[in-house]
DNA sequence: ACCTCCTATCAACAATTATTGATCTATTTG
DNA sequence: CAAATAGATCAATAATTGTTGATAGGAGGT
């Protein structure tokens, strides 16, 4: 296999990855938590626009969420950053093994 | 920035890897260039539709095709996965420079 | 030139994903 | 308990992606 996740998983931290909302969350998170008000603020997008995209992160494992009162709290999951630094890492090690094998058909 | 290469750069490169075909693609790579009948009996899938995610995967920059008569032969890219590679890198660093900055609202 | 083979591209359709506004739930405050 | 606030969820719709079969183009062989 091409990483040490299964296929599933990996095809849905790059899915999670290839928005450019969801990047740019992720990218507002680097300050620490926030709450969806903050986000919804700073990034001025529609509340449940946010929430579906935060779902998308929260459910590939990017981010994690936190109640305090009536605010829910974002913040980012390092250990998911590690994951998908494996995954890429495997990627990188099949890429470097991949020697020419000119036959074909 | 979340990252080094810009936004759009990076949601192309996620993108081209949040699919089981292209990621089995990638995989079916690892032993080297093989020519597209090569991966269409192998993957036993459609001639269009790997057509199609091989082009995904190299506007994304993350295969290379060379035609040697009436064969076109795909290979990995190092390059674009180092790429990568770098892209993760920053992410990794924002997520570890993520400490909590708990006000909000 | 013609035929065949390999692959790209196109058009039509199917499936998935994202956006929007509305509603629902949980929580705090009065 | 009622009103207000933060956010999730839902339904309808829009937009994007993927699939399939057909066609077209480029190369080699006859």
């Amino acid at each position: 296999m091409v990483a040490t996740l299964s296929t599933k998983k990996a095809v849905e931290l790059f899915h999670a990855l290839s928005d450019e909302t969801r990047l740019a969350l992720i990218d507002r998170l680097k300050d620490g938590e926030q709450c969806v008000c903050e986000l919804t603020d700073a990034m001025k997008a529609g509340q449940s626009r946010l929430s579906f995209h935060l779902k998308v992160l929260k459910d590939a494992g990017l981010v994690e969420d936190r109640r305090d009162g009536r605010w829910m709290y974002y913040s980012l999951s390092v250990r998911a950053i590690e994951e998908l630094e494996g995954l890429v890492d495997s990627l990188k090690r099949v890429a470097k093994s991949a020697v020419s094998a000119g036959r074909c058909c």
